[in-house]
DNA sequence: GCATGCATTTCGTAC
DNA sequence: GTACGAAGTGCATGC
């Protein structure tokens, strides 16, 4: 971990450094009085203020104001970041192609200005979304409901991707909608376009919501559609991969 | 302007500089080797690690890794965040309700912590998105085609709100989807049901995507669906309230 | 407070 | 590289 900062310094020093945590590929971090100006797929302007400035060494650009879980502006990573001296103040340009943007910073004030090498060889961990709840029902097909068996995932319609088609107990085909959020109507819309995409199926097909909850106008539209809505909360458990559960050593052929 | 910042403070004094910078609504800035968890509408765990650790005045609680755009964890405005030392190590807790969430940091050792509090009174100014692209078409319509003349926006269908609806020269109705950047499919197929609302409509009915441009998919879907494409950039025009131009002045009476 | 839809969405993934 | 869809999406807006 190596780790330089300065309190106060003067636009060279700032200079030098942004410069030096650019060839170390550190996280550069800024307090300073500055403006912006974002150009690219919007155009945006930002006039003086205190803000925090981080660059890191994937070429992420982000500029924070003292409010909002958002940056005011910033550039996705792979951009090129550069800085140099202009009219005494320090400008640091952030660009990047496809698609073609610019990001502009001028410093007049530095309060801190800082980089810093660390170690950090982890990633999340991260359990309970869509996906997740489309594993649990392959794995474990009951929480839809007794007889249910899925037969295929992504199942391609001209509509979109059905997320699980499958046969419910007396074998008719039924067509599931995850959400992993309180699903709406849109929800249910989509899945009235994938049961649509069967109509000219001769047995019944079953058009299933599955979401943790509606909100009601869904509950509503679905009712009026015929069709239905499973309460299912996505799975939440981290690690999985590395626990060897009883069941999961077991499987299901005990059952 | 107020900055304190430490180097390699212990934890005492990481804790009280937390601390300080919570009372005043300081934006603190943390540079440590952490732990996170997080439990709320997902679960997560992202294990040891240097992470630079961001607590906003306004409840923002940011935590970054060394790379990606994004923060590895976070919590939105309004999170409750406090402080403590549990078995020799700062605890940050942000909880929050609605939903009901919690994000924990533990932090073995700082490299650096800091509160400071700015003046920052401006807000972005942004243009160029789809809100735009409306407000240009209604003060200016024949930027679609000569004669179009618009009647309504966001026009309450079954299907979801049309953008824009009108008449094209020979009276027939028109209805515009608005894309401020490249339009896929999906834009093609929502005007597609859009158009299809009005199926018991005697005279022609057209359908106009209105973006940019388009992906080779949606210019085919269109074809086929014979529905149209006007290529139209977002306008993006700053301060354009501020600014008086001969056209907005003299608006279209003269013309 | 809840529901809806845009976003400089970002990010992953399949093609 | 492009297209497509989920996201702990965030966020404004309308109700």
């Amino acid at each position: 971990m190596k780790l330089v900062e300065e309190k106060n310094p003067d636009t060279q020093r700032v200079l030098e450094i942004i410069n030096e945590g650019l060839s170390k590929r550190a996280v550069i971090t800024i307090m300073a009085s500055c403006r912006v100006y974002y150009d690219g797929r919007a155009v945006s302007r930002l006039e003086l203020g205190d803000r925090i400035i981080m660059i890191k060494s994937d070429g992420s650009f982000i500029i924070h104001q003292d409010r909002n879980l958002e940056p005011v502006n910033w550039q996705p990573p792979k951009t090129k970041v550069a800085a140099d001296i202009y009219q005494g103040m320090v400008k640091i340009k952030g660009v990047r192609r496809n698609p073609h943007e610019k990001l502009e910073v001028e410093i007049l004030n530095t309060h801190l200005a800082s980089y810093f090498i660390g170690e950090d060889s982890e990633s999340l961990e991260l359990a309970g979304y869509e996906a997740d709840m489309g594993d649990l029902i392959f794995k474990d097909p009951e929480v839809i409901e007794k007889g249910f068996r899925p037969t295929s995932r992504e199942y391609h319609t001209t509509q979109g991707f059905i997320d699980i088609l499958g046969k419910d107990q007396n074998g008719n085909l039924t067509i599931l909608e995850l959400k992993s959020r309180k699903a709406g109507t849109n929800a249910v819309k989509q899945l009235r376009r994938y049961v649509d995409c069967f109509s000219d199926h001769k047995e019944e097909v079953r058009g299933v919501l599955v979401a943790p909850s509606v909100t009601d106008d869904a509950r509503e539209l679905l009712e009026e559609q015929k069709m239905e809505f499973k309460a299912l909360e996505p799975p939440r458990e981290l690690g999985k991969d590395k626990v060897v559960t009883l069941e999961s050593f077991f499987g299901r052929s005990s059952s």
